[in-house]
DNA sequence: CTGAATTTTCAGTATTTTCTGAAAATATAG
DNA sequence: CTATATTTTCAGAAAATACTGAAAATTCAG
């Protein structure tokens, strides 16, 4: 590995946390080092700068793409594959989230409805499927308030989570509020 | 493995997404039992219903109760230690949410600051400072809008995920709240 | 087309992680 | 204290995962 020191930090930290999130240390400093760059890199400037054999590079890229984290890019006049990251970092969140979501979230609900579906035969079960509705009534909401900041545009979103829970201080005056700023453009809230 | 059916899938689905989050199936699988189960298991339970050595449930009851996820019991007049989960399913999601903002987010952070303070030297150096920076301040701003979230109390933090974006509709009509919501009372918002 | 450049695949090897049995440590009843 | 019940530790075996080089497939300029 041959990287300013700066970066190779970067690159390092990011390779260990990767391997806690189910993404391997490869990955992860493929990843980090694609994030720092200004512009898009090819498999070998990777391999030059990481010093994996040139397989693990492809293998490592494939995944990235896989999860839609890394787009391949092309350089006018030059046959090989260049990749770079998303750069809006707020479009990279949501990629993260969107994605886990779809692999995780999705099929732990799907298996917890089927769960809950069936028919319990001993108090053991019964309680057991409690816990399991539970659990993908809390998933479910966590999902449906995420879905609906995901719609969001980015500023907005921004806004409102250096709001904070100040907003709450709003939702305790909403039946107020619906009264002055009823008439012509009410709105209900 | 001799579990009810129901919960045998619900244990093994667990054990996989587990793997996914940086925990090894036992733990997921010790832990998705503890969580279905109404009262508290002792670790030869635990080996007699998920089949692993004593050894590895005693490993696995180890990492469960460094991260807080389950926690020592005891039955009267018996001399074997029991374990079980949080009762409060919430608890559970701010406890998962507090271990790894201290073992992964914390590190990150001072690393990315004290990689910020340093002096770039290249072009190629500075750019990758800006966008480490751009990564702090995100990270910064998600963590304390969630230590807001966890200071809320349950109930709250509930209605408030339910209201979902439609809080962000009472947020444009904040300066027209200041003026009823004024007098004795008046609050800042 | 042809052939050079490039990327991808994959079988085998290396590394890491998980799991086990046996032994050591700890706790407590008598 | 002693004996027994219980939990913990740990070195090595087993399993899973990551990594590599070589070969196959693909792409594209000429």
């Amino acid at each position: 590995m041959n990287l300013p020191p700066l970066i190779q930090t970067f690159v390092l930290h990011f390779g260990e946390m990767g391997s806690r999130w189910g993404i391997n240390r490869t990955v992860g400093q493929i990843y980090a080092l694609l994030y720092l760059s200004e512009q898009p890199l090819n498999a070998d400037q990777i391999v030059e700068a990481l010093g994996f054999s040139r397989s693990n590079v492809a293998m490592g890229i494939k995944e990235l793409t896989a999860m839609k984290l890394v787009k391949l890019k092309h350089i006018p006049n030059d046959r090989k594959d260049y990749y770079g990251t998303h750069e809006e970092i707020w479009d990279i969140v949501r990629t993260l989230i969107e994605e886990r979501r779809k692999r995780e979230v999705e099929p732990t609900l799907t298996m917890l409805r089927s769960i809950i579906m069936e028919q319990a035969t001993t108090p053991e079960e019964t309680f057991a499927q409690g816990k399991m509705e539970e659990m993908h009534d809390l998933i479910e909401m966590l999902t449906n308030w995420y879905q609906e900041m995901q719609e969001m545009e980015t500023q907005r979103l921004v806004n409102l989570l250096k709001m904070g829970t100040k907003i709450y201080g709003l939702y305790q005056f909403k039946d107020k509020l619906t009264v002055i700023s009823g008439g012509k453009n009410k709105e209900e809230i």
